[in-house]
RNA sequence: GCCGGUGUAGCUCAGCGGUAGAGCACUCGAUUCGUAAUCGAGCGGUCGUCGGUUCAAAUCCGACCACCGGCUCCA
C-alpha cells in the first residue's frame, strides 16, 4: 500500500502499516521523535492502521495536534490513577466503573462511577500516582476485539462501556488501548488517538476540580463523578493558562458588580433577584435609552404590559405544558389564577388582537422592555448572567410569511449596528433546528411550516453575510430559534440573546389580518432581543470592558481632585461649569493626599481624573489624566468640556 | 434539582475545643501635600441558621440555608 506525504513523495508500504511504520520509512530520527499523525485531515496515533493511499503527515512533540493526543492519554492515566487510589482503599478494579474520558479545549476529564464519593481532596494523590505512572513509561498498544469478545468483557461489570459498545455501529471496528501490564497498568475501550507511551506526556498538567455529570447528559440517569484536567505542551503554557484564569476571575461581573457598587443580590429579597444600585441603574438606563432611541428609528412601537397575567392566557399560548415547572406558582385570586409572566410574547399578541388589522401596518413591530420571572434551577443561578427576575429587550414582529426573510434582515442588521456601538465585535449566530427524530413530542412533524421558516432564515443569514453556525434539536415548539453567541473572558461561549420564528401560537391566539384581496390570513411572529435581557447583557459587558466603561455609559464621568483645601473653591466652580453641560462629575474632597485620591478613582475606574492645584486655579485650567494613563495634559475647562461632550455624543 | 466545595466585621482573610483578631473600608482628630495608599484614635461580629456532643463549641457531629465549580435545564 501507499502513503502521500506533504511534499508529494509516495511512501510505499505494507499492508496494515501504521503512522509508526511510516515514520521508520521516512527514517530513524522521525520514528524516535514521532508521536502520531494527520490522516487525511483527521488526527491518527502511530498504533491505528492507516487506510489505502492516505494523505499523511507525521507529527512531532512541537505540533500543536500532540496536546490532543496526551491529553487523551491523560485521561486514562487518570483511570488508572483512581483506580489504585480505590485498591489501597480495598476495591477490585472493576468496582471503580468508567465511562467516557474525551479531550476537550485545555485538557481531560474521565466520568466516573466510583464505589466511595470522591473528594476533593482526593485529587492532590491521584495527581501524584499520575505522575508515577508517567515516570514509569508504560507502552501503549492497540487491539480490536469482535463485538461479541468486547461485549463480554464488561457485562455484569461496567454497564456504562456496556452501553457504548452496544450503542456503536454494526460495522464500527471496537478497538482498545492497554497501558502496561496486569500489575501496573490499564486498558480501556477507546476508539484513540493515544501517545506511544505514557513517558511522552509532558507533566505540565493539573486536576482542576470534581463535579457531578449525570451519565450520557439525561437527568434521568445515574450521576457519575466527573474529574477534570488541563494539560499543556509547556510549562509556560500552563502557568499562562492559569494566569489568564486568575485574570478572568478578576473580570468577573458578580465581583466587579459589588467593588463598583453596581448591583447586589440579598437572600433577603429572594435568589436570583438582582438590585440594582445607582451606578448600575445608571448605566442600564443609558443602555435602555440607546435602545429606545435605536428602536424608535427603526419603526419599533412602544408598549407596556403588566408583570402578571391570567393563567388562561398561557393555555391558549400553549406555553403551560411546557414550561409549568420553570414558572413560579400562579397566585390564586377570585377564584382565578395568575401567573408572574414568564415572557412577553402572549401580552404583545392580545395588543395586537386590540382591533382588526390591515396588510397595509404589517410588519407591526411591538416593544418593550419587559420585565419576567422564571422559576429557573437554583443549582443554575449565577449573578445577572442567570436570574429568576429580568428584564428583555424585547419585540415582536408580526408579518406575512412573504416579509419574513426581509425583516429577519433587518433584525440581523440591528444587531450588527447595535454590538458595533458597544465594542462587541466577536459575535456569531447559531441557527436551531428542531429534532424531529429524536424529540417529536416537542417539535410534531416536519412540515412546510418548519421547512419554509428555516430557509427563510437561513436565507436572511446569508443575505447578510452573517457568520452562523447550526445546531440540531435546539428550536422551541414554536419555531426555529435564531441565537446570538459570543466569548466570555474566561472563553467560554455564551448565548447573549435569541430569536424565534413562530408559525404556531399567533394561531392560537386567532391573530389575523386582512391581505389585499380582503382574505384573513395568521401572521407570522419574529421574537427577537437585540440585547438578549438588560441583565445578561449588562453582565456580559461588564466583564467585556471590565467595569472601564466609555464616558458616555459612565456614571461618574470624571472625578475633580483638588491638590489641597484651598483649591476646594476652584474645583466646585470647575464642577459647577462641568454640570451645566450635562457632564457627571464629582469632588474627592477628603483630607487625603491627592496620590490617594487618584488610586481610588483608578480603582473605582473612572475615566477622568482631574487634579486641579494653585497652577489651575490660575490659568483656569485643568490637568487632565485618563484611566490607565499614565501621561497628563493641561485643559481649559471650556476645552475639556467641548472635548467630553463630543466623546460622549460619539457614544467614545 | 443533582454531584463536589465554601460560609468568621461592609471587603480580603487569620484563629480550628478554653469564651474573637489583622489589614482595608467607615467615623473622628491631626496633616494641606503635584499624579496609584499621610499619621493617630474610634466604631464594628449572637463566627450562615437551627439542633446535638461536651464542664466548655467559631472550632467536633447532624439538618437546613446561601454562595462557588460542574451536570441537567433555559420559552
Amino acid at each position: 500500500m501507499q502513503a502521500v506525504l506533504p511534499d508529494g513523495r509516495t511512501l510505499e508500504l505494507k499492508p496494515g502499516a501504521t503512522a509508526a511504520d511510516a515514520a521508520k520509512a521516512i527514517g530513524p530520527g522521525l520514528a524516535k521523535a514521532a508521536v502520531g499523525a494527520i490522516v487525511n485531515g483527521e488526527l491518527y496515533d502511530l498504533f491505528k492502521p492507516l487506510p489505502e493511499r492516505a494523505e499523511l503527515r507525521i507529527l512531532t512533540d512541537k505540533d500543536p495536534e500532540y496536546a490532543q493526543l496526551f491529553r487523551h492519554t491523560l485521561a486514562h492515566v487518570m483511570a488508572q490513577a483512581v483506580r489504585e487510589l480505590f485498591a489501597e482503599r480495598g476495591y477490585a478494579p472493576e468496582q471503580v466503573k468508567l465511562a467516557i474520558g474525551p479531550v476537550i479545549e485545555n485538557g481531560f476529564y474521565y466520568d466516573i462511577d466510583a464505589p466511595e464519593p470522591l473528594h476533593e481532596e482526593d485529587l492532590p494523590p491521584i495527581e501524584a500516582k499520575m505522575r508515577q505512572i508517567l515516570a514509569a513509561d508504560l507502552p501503549l498498544e492497540r487491539f480490536v476485539l469482535p463485538r461479541s469478545e468486547a461485549l463480554q468483557r464488561y457485562e455484569g461489570v461496567d454497564p456504562y462501556k456496556t452501553e457504548l459498545i452496544q450503542d456503536l455501529p454494526e460495522d464500527e471496528e471496537i478497538s482498545f488501548y492497554r497501558q502496561g501490564d496486569e500489575r501496573f497498568g490499564f486498558t480501556d475501550l477507546c476508539r484513540g488517538p493515544h501517545v506511544p507511551s505514557t513517558g511522552r506526556i509532558p507533566p505540565h498538567f493539573k486536576l482542576t476540580s470534581i463535579a457531578g455529570a449525570y451519565w450520557r447528559g439525561d437527568a434521568r440517569r445515574p450521576m457519575l463523578q466527573r474529574i477534570y484536567g488541563i494539560a499543556f505542551r509547556t510549562k509556560e503554557e500552563l502557568e499562562h493558562y492559569l494566569w489568564q484564569q486568575e485574570e478572568a476571575k478578576k473580570r468577573d461581573h458578580r465581583r466587579l458588580g459589588a467593588e463598583l457598587e453596581l448591583f447586589t443580590i440579598s437572600e433577603e429579597v429572594g435568589k436570583g433577584l438582582p438590585l440594582w444600585l445607582p451606578r448600575g441603574a445608571f448605566i442600564r438606563r443609558q443602555m435602555e435609552n440607546y435602545m429606545y432611541e435605536k428602536e424608535q428609528e427603526h419603526g419599533y412601537h412602544y408598549v407596556y404590559t403588566p408583570h402578571i397575567a391570567n393563567a388562561r392566557l398561557y393555555y391558549t399560548s400553549g406555553h403551560l405544558p411546557y414550561y409549568k415547572d420553570d414558572m413560579y406558582a400562579p397566585i390564586e385570586i377570585e377564584g382565578e389564577e395568575y401567573y408572574l409572566k414568564p415572557m412577553n410574547c402572549p401580552h404583545h399578541h392580545i395588543i395586537y388582537k386590540a382591533r382588526p388589522r390591515s396588510y397595509r401596518e404589517l410588519p407591526l413591530r411591538l416593544a418593550e422592555f419587559g420585565t419576567v420571572y422564571r422559576f429557573e434551577l437554583s443549582g443554575t443561578l449565577t449573578g445577572l448572567t442567570r436570574a429568576r427576575g429580568f428584564t428583555q429587550n424585547d419585540a415582536h414582529i408580526y408579518c406575512s410569511r412573504a416579509q419574513v426573510t426581509e425583516e429577519f434582515i433587518k433584525v440581523i442588521q440591528l444587531f450588527d449596528e447595535v454590538y458595533r456601538d458597544f465594542g462587541i465585535s466577536d459575535y456569531w449566530f447559531r441557527l436551531s433546528l428542531p429534532d424531529f427524530e429524536n424529540n417529536p413530542e416537542k417539535f410534531g412533524q416536519e412540515n412546510d411550516n418548519w421547512r419554509d421558516s428555516i430557509a427563510a432564515i437561513r436565507k436572511a443569514l446569508e443575505l447578510t453575510g452573517a457568520r452562523y453556525e447550526e445546531g440540531i434539536g435546539e428550536a422551541t415548539f414554536y419555531g426555529p430559534k435564531l441565537d446570538v453567541q459570543i466569548r466570555s473572558v474566561l472563553g467560554k461561549e455564551e448565548t447573549i440573546a435569541t430569536n424565534q420564528l413562530d408559525f404556531i401560537v399567533p394561531e392560537r391566539f386567532g391573530l389575523e389580518f386582512t391581505n389585499e384581496k380582503g382574505q384573513k390570513e395568521t401572521p407570522v411572529v419574529i421574537h427577537r432581543a437585540i440585547m438578549g435581557s438588560f441583565d445578561r447583557f449588562f453582565a456580559f459587558y461588564l466583564e467585556h470592558t471590565a467595569g472601564n466603561f466609555p464616558l458616555w455609559l459612565s456614571p461618574i464621568q470624571a472625578v475633580l481632585v483638588p491638590i489641597a483645601d484651598r483649591h476646594l473653591e476652584y474645583a466646585q466652580k470647575v464642577a459647577a461649569e462641568m454640570r451645566k453641560h450635562r457632564l457627571r462629575v464629582e469632588i474627592d474632597s477628603r483630607s487625603e493626599r491627592m496620590n490617594a485620591k487618584i488610586r481610588d478613582a483608578e480603582l473605582q475606574k473612572i475615566p477622568l481624573i482631574l487634579v486641579v492645584g494653585d497652577k489651575e486655579a490660575e490659568a483656569g485650567t485643568v490637568n487632565v489624566r485618563e484611566r490607565q494613563v499614565k501621561a497628563q495634559r493641561s485643559l481649559a475647562v471650556a476645552a475639556l468640556i467641548e472635548e467630553m461632550s463630543q466623546r460622549v455624543a460619539a457614544r467614545r
